[in-house]
Order: structure tokens, then C-alpha cells, then sequence
DNA sequence: CCGATGGATATTGGATGCAATACGCCTTGA
DNA sequence: TCAAGGCGTATTGCATCCAATATCCATCGG
């Protein structure tokens, strides 16, 4: 680990980016959002470089960057510490994003849809019906039913073409864990009502009906923060027993 | 500027904090905001450094994060660059907010308002109210008339009492130049209108009236939005004639 | 006269070393 | 037994050095 390190093919990297530090940075992210770095964890900067096969360097700035997007709480000359999002948080997030969906749903309904976008919203509807009429449950119908309501926002926030509107949505979107507990507990059932609110914002927005679009989408997205907020707790790695302590001893 | 410094009185620092790193932020962040460091303009690392009083390192550090919060532009290898506003982002950012405030009203409103923030709105509101009588106009009820606009949406956004809500807020009012532009144009007639536009929201939060109170907050941001559109393209920096250019010819 | 090409150089990216800080733990005293 | 203080050490903060990269500019070829 020299200072030219020759370039290898670095380990632990997910993907090759322009910098080792934002390189780390969005492998760091994923970490976060995914559960692989738990709640309350704290970020060392060595072990993170030694795991990462880079110095401390870009990991410093990675870490600065994740806590300037909420991630990480930073305490001075302590470190960094994944935050932990409590059911309150949770409620105020998606408290937020409702209006924040209504906004992009009115918007997309009075500017009118294009053709693309209604293409795309269309194709999502339709396979996310398939899903629906199979009756089947499993890991692969909760993954693929994941990814279709994934489009079908994204599709929406697309089509409304608000730059500032998709960074408030990204930041209510991140939230560490999130990717580990969403959907975890969803069946037929719930797919199905998704699915009917989806269809009906999408004929809402079509038929230009701003106000109900928006209406629509609010209650959408309240409804879903519902569900995700009674099951949060159940998710919740346990209580901070001890204050975050700064020093783990090691094993020898 | 040895290694150790002697930690004199930093000139250039605006305050002491914890670490330099977070020193430099806070400093770099107040000149992108009220223009001192201007739309397009590069950030040059050693520069900063040397103006500051510091190595490159925490340098370093903030300007990542200054990137991660939405003030700077990042390109790999090239270098930090002040991100432009297009009236188009700033219509954006307003419609955004209006939704937002609108959420913060309805829940202050639906919450009750606590007496700390029923007094501290009420004195906002008369000390508004006494500038309004007084029929004067200059450049100190203007920064007066400022600091009591921000002091009553703080108040509002206090009382609604959802962090998340609050750093999204944070991150609509972070627009490079707008301490510079922001009330420029203002004038005694607006600032009745806008303590009209207050009073009515207060008054519709403390009767509970939710729906109203959020309506009345997203009809005022809007207005204020469209105050601030109408104005901002006249102070907008000149386009950027060549591309933000890598290196800057010096002097010698 | 204009476009391509190859240094020269300014500037950023990253690694390393050292200083500063805070925490854990042990000692000491009552 | 418990509280207070000091020491050792892990960890962060920062400065500096070197490497990598992109831009600028001069030169060259057409």
C-alpha cells in the first residue's frame, strides 16, 4: 500500500468513479442507506480506509459529505456516528414528502404529461397490474414491486421538471435503513391498493386534474408513511444502551 | 504558518469554532450566500488557503460539503465552482417552499401553538406593525423589515416541530446571492402587504383553521416568490462569456 | 491561415506524518 | 467502596509532499 499503489483493482470498490473519494463516498452511502453500517455505528477513519484499500484522506471527505447530506451526525474532534432516525423522524419525513409528491403530481398535471413520460408511467402500470393479477407472493414479486414504485415516483418527479423539487425528494429519501426495512412487510394485499392509488393519480395527472393529482398524491404517500412508520420499531436496532462511546476496545 | 501555528487570531476567520475545517465552511458558505463569492466563480483551493490562513486540507473538507449541500458545483479533477441560479431555479426553489411552509402552518396550526411561540410571534408581528406605522422607508427598516420576515417563518417552522422539515427549509433559503438580492426592491407598500399576509396566517393558526392557515402560507411564499423572480434576473451576474475556465491568467 | 500536437504549468487528488484532543483505565486518597 | 486525578492510547485534525490531471500556449504541419 505504497503511495503509487500501482492502480490495482481495488477491493471493497463497487464501482470505478472519477475520484478514490467519491468512490468512497457512494460506497459509503449505499452502506448507510442499506443497513450494512447500522444506526449509532460509529465511522472510524482508519478501519474504513484499511476496508477500502485507499488512505484516510478521501474517507475524511467522504465522511464530511455524508453528514452534509444528513447521513452521518458529526461531532468535533469525536468523528463521525451513522444517524439514527427514530419513528418521530420518520413521521417527519414522510409528513414532508407528501407535500412534497402533491406538489409534483399538480405540477405534472397542469404542465401535462409528454408523450415519454406517459410511455413510461404507462409501462409501469401495466407490469405492476401483471404483478397484481400472478397472486403470487415471494422475495422476487416484493424486489421487482419495489423497483415499479420506484419508477413510477421517479417517472413523476422526472416529468415535473423541478431540479430543487428531486434534491428535497432525494433527502427525504435517505434515510439510513431505509432500503433494509421498506417493503419488508408488504403482501398481495397492500400491492393491490398501491397499485389502485397509482393508477388513480396516473388518471388523474392525465386528465389534467391538478388539484386532484395533488390531493391524490399527498394521501399516497401519507398512506405508505403510514404503513412504514408502524413497522419502523420493529426494525430498530436497540437503544443506544451505553452513549456512543468513542473508543471500542479491541479484542487483544 | 510553521505546522504548529501558535493558534494566533486567525485573520479572515468570522468566528472561533470547534475545528478549522468547520471555521472555513461556515466562512466560505456566508460569502457564496451573500455574494462575496460571485455565480461561476471558480474556488480555488490555494487561494482560499492563503486568504484564510490555513493549509489546503480544511479547505478541502468544506468545499466538499459546501458541494454537498447545493452551493457549489463539483467537477472531478477541475474543481469547485459557485453554483448559478436560473430564474428558473429560483421559481423552483419558491414552489417547493411554498408547499413546505404551507405543511409548517397547517401543522402549527393543527398542533396549537405553544405561549413561547404565540408571544414570540406576537411581538414580531407588532414590532412589524410599529415600522409599518411609522411611514419611513430606508436601508435600516429595510434590514429591520428582513430580520423580522426571517424571525416570523422561524417561528412558524419552531413550532411545527419537525426536524426534517426544517433542514428541507434550510436547504430552499441556501441560494448563492440571495442576502444580496433578497429585499432589495422592496418598499412600504410591500411591506404592508406582507404584514397582512402574516397576520392573517397567525391569526388562522391560532383559531386551529389548518386548511386555511396552510393556504394562506403557500399564497404568501408564492407571492414572495414571484416578487423575488421578477427581480432576480436584473441582478444576476453577466453569462459566462467562455466556459468556467480552468486556470485564471495571473497578473504577472 | 488554421487545426493538430506536444510540452509547460497551474491545480486538484491522495498519502503520510505529526500534533491535538478526548476517552478509558489505573492509581491514589479518603 | 467510591470519587478524583493523571497517564496511556486510540483517534481525529491539519500541514505538507508527491502524483495525477487538465488546461494553456507555442510550435509545427497542412
Amino acid at each position: 500500500m505504497g503511495p503509487p499503489v500501482a492502480d490495482g483493482p481495488w477491493l471493497g470498490m463497487r464501482q470505478s468513479m472519477a475520484t478514490r473519494g467519491q468512490s468512497v463516498a457512494r460506497t459509503l452511502r449505499d452502506g448507510v442507506l442499506d443497513g450494512t453500517y447500522k444506526p449509532g455505528a460509529r465511522m472510524n477513519e482508519v478501519d474504513i480506509s484499511n476496508a477500502l484499500g485507499v488512505s484516510r484522506t478521501p474517507v475524511r471527505g467522504a465522511l464530511g459529505v455524508l453528514a452534509a447530506e444528513g447521513l452521518l451526525d458529526y461531532v468535533p474532534n469525536s468523528g463521525y456516528v451513522v444517524r439514527r432516525y427514530t419513528v418521530q423522524d420518520v413521521e417527519d419525513v414522510y409528513a414532508a414528502r407528501s407535500v412534497l409528491e402533491g406538489l409534483a403530481a399538480r405540477t405534472v398535471a397542469e404542465r401535462g404529461l409528454s408523450d415519454h413520460h406517459r410511455g413510461m408511467l404507462h409501462k409501469v402500470l401495466s407490469e405492476t397490474q401483471a404483478l397484481c393479477d400472478a397472486q403470487e407472493w415471494s422475495e422476487e414479486v416484493r424486489d421487482a414491486w419495489s423497483r415499479l414504485n420506484e419508477a413510477f415516483h421517479e417517472a413523476i418527479f422526472e416529468a415535473a421538471e423541478n431540479r430543487h423539487l428531486r434534491e428535497l425528494i432525494g433527502k427525504s429519501r435517505s434515510i439510513p435503513q431505509l432500503q433494509a426495512v421498506k417493503f419488508r412487510w408488504h403482501d398481495l394485499d397492500t400491492l393491490a391498493e398501491s397499485y389502485s392509488d397509482h393508477l388513480e393519480i396516473f388518471e388523474a395527472i392525465a386528465d389534467r386534474q391538478g388539484a386532484r393529482a395533488e390531493y391524490l398524491a399527498r394521501e399516497h404517500v401519507y398512506r405508505s408513511g403510514r404503513r412504514l412508520i408502524a413497522n419502523w420499531r420493529r426494525f430498530e436496532t436497540p437503544a443506544p444502551v451505553r452513549r456512543p462511546t468513542r473508543r471500542v476496545p479491541r479484542a487483544a
